[in-house]
DNA sequence: CTATACTTGACTATCTTGATCAGGTTAATA
DNA sequence: TATTAACCTGATCAAGATAGTCAAGTATAG
């Protein structure tokens, strides 16, 4: 579970699209570069990897944009990182692994399913909320 | 905390040494790519790294070779990945990281942690001790 | 003195990561 | 219908990491 700058920005763009999706009008590129910094070509390559993956929708044309096609409440950290390809390690397929070889590839899996639970307790819906609390508490200082 | 290939051997190489830490003669280079295959030369650029980390000694000469420097009771998984340079993902500092950059930060800062409390879990002893037992086993079947 | 074994430093090939760009397509609207 | 805003696709690229390799040197036992 290495985590890139790729799931960084895509959790990015997937709470932005999640704290607005009653809106009228899907979420353009533009916008979400504008409020998180994210390179926009690159931000491109991104949401198209979240549409294969079927966790949004874009709408062509004029007024066009993304839009979420999940529902937050159930949608995790992990579900993000998966849908942008990060696979589990496995670190490397021996042709006769040993007792040894086996017993730390058991090791180094239990490591990744700690670290993969985790992130599947992280529930986008919650980092919208809390998001949306340290906002709101910024403009009243 | 991604494992490469580069940990993997060192976790071997290390419990090949503890396993022998008794003996009279150093283990050399080539005794452990016998038993586990690891390519020699990028064995000796592993274990130059252990040595500068202090966890190996190397005897130099013939009849030389690699001994372990510290107690392999207390010695874990994570002590090996870190003297590797495993270091801490922290994925990108940016230079005015936004209320959900820092909450994400933190996210994927508790997902290492609970890989390296995993690995954190694991002495080397008992790696040596596992292994042993089965290589046992299997003179037996 | 010679064989064995470690030491050092440089070198290479391939993959992944983090992007960028050009040119094309779709749809709303004036 | 012409324009414009927006997404779509495919190519490309630079930098760094990963997994090794190689050659020439040095130390020690016997």
């Amino acid at each position: 579970m290495t985590i890139s700058a790729r799931v960084h920005y895509a959790a990015l763009a997937m709470a932005e699209l999640a704290a607005r999706q009653d809106d009228v009008a899907p979420v353009s590129i533009r916008e979400i570069t504008d409020r998180h910094g994210v390179p926009g070509p690159f931000l491109v390559q991104i949401l198209r990897t979240l549409r294969s993956a079927g966790l949004v929708e874009s709408i062509r044309g004029s007024h066009g944009g993304y839009r979420l096609l999940v529902d937050a409440s159930t949608l995790t950290l992990l579900d993000i990182a998966e849908a942008m390809g990060c696979q589990e390690s496995g670190c490397r397929t021996e042709a006769t692994p040993t007792a040894a070889d086996e017993m730390l590839q058991e090791i180094w899996q239990e490591a990744a399913d700690a670290s993969r639970s985790v992130l599947a307790s992280k529930r986008l819906i919650d980092m919208v909320h809390q998001v949306t609390r340290d906002d709101a508490s910024m403009f009243y200082i």
